[in-house]
DNA sequence: GAGGAAGCGGATAGAGAATCCGGATGTGTG
DNA sequence: CACACATCCGGATTCTCTATCCGCTTCCTC
């Protein structure tokens, strides 16, 4: 993998800029759409991004990789209940702050094998926090490993139908999710 | 509003079967595609139902109708908890089952006034019934009746995440219905 | 069975997505 | 610095799908 050359770089990080700025204007992600706006040639940003879901899973790169990387300090927290509550909460507050994560959340194939990648540490993450909570004997016996996923986009979801705003949804999402908590505990 | 013609009747139910098909096999409804497979003419389609929400929401009014009814019922169940959470069961198990359903259940602007009528009508018994609940101190009282709405949309969403065939809906959105109604107890 | 209203169908205009390649720009070398 | 090569840019063009419009057909009424 040579280094990108010092124009094609920039022409990269225009186009990530305008792709965030839509994502987070609720704007569908659209290639055309996003040369325009970034003043460049259509062929440039389909040569850089396929497609808009390659684009939006390189958008959504840097909150999953933060959420790994919680999910690491989580597995060296002591209390299994708080350590998995913790992180189901901070996977559904990102979620509902980043719609680009929403969407690849719930999107079982990718476009990229680093989003694979990605996703798949904070699954296995997760479910060894649901194990250890397991056998401590705080949650439900039938929740299963696969319940995790579906769980927390589904809390996401309903947050995104309740709110208008970007700035209720916090406060919503987490009173959804304690509802949610309460149900999940032994 | 004069009765239809009888070619024109004819038609109606054609593009009416056929969407409906789509709709369960997941295909996303496009007119031009529903045309060709009625064997109809794309005008044909177009006048009938302008927009592909518009076939959507006719696919989806019968299921509708069912829930409506299914609520005044309920509201003659003698024990709150159990009419409220009955309730709720037969919204999410007819969203698992009817991708149309859960496709304008989500959405806040109808196409169709007999629509909004119906999910009107459908909110006002939710409401009722949860208003009811919380009298008798059954349920949480942060428990808001706008909240109705998005969490079974959330189920029925985390039900489609989970599940990749039909069948397995059923039971899946039972499971995650369960664990929302426990934490929704006071 | 003639007249008129209602409905049909598909050619075609329009909008948006994706490609492709001639030209421009950056990079390594003498 | 100048040259040659590789890389990258840009947007005209093509392709795909949506939606309209209007001449023709079918149905209903008297």
């Amino acid at each position: 993998m040579t280094p990108l050359r010092k124009d094609a770089a920039r022409n990269w990080d225009r186009i990530l800029t305008v792709a965030r700025e839509l994502v987070d204007e609720g704007t569908p992600l659209q290639l055309n759409d996003v040369a325009r706006r970034a003043g460049l040639g259509v062929g440039t940003v389909y040569r850089h991004f396929p497609t808009p879901e390659a684009l939006l899973e390189t958008v959504a790169t840097p909150c999953l990789q933060t959420i790994a990387d919680h999910g690491r300090k989580a597995l060296e927290d002591d209390d299994p209940w708080h350590a998995f509550a913790d992180f189901l909460t901070r996977l559904v507050e990102a979620q509902v702050s980043d719609p680009a994560l929403a969407k690849i959340a719930a999107t079982a194939e990718d476009t990229l094998p680093h989003t694979t990648e990605l996703k798949q540490q904070i699954i296995t993450t997760g479910t060894e926090l649901l194990a250890r909570a397991r056998a401590a004997g705080a949650v439900r016996e039938d929740l299963d490993d696969g319940d995790l996923v579906p769980l927390i986009c589904g809390v996401a979801y309903a947050t995104y139908v309740h709110s208008d705003t970007p700035a209720d949804r916090i406060p919503t999402a987490r009173r959804y999710l304690d509802t949610l908590l309460r149900g999940l505990r032994a």
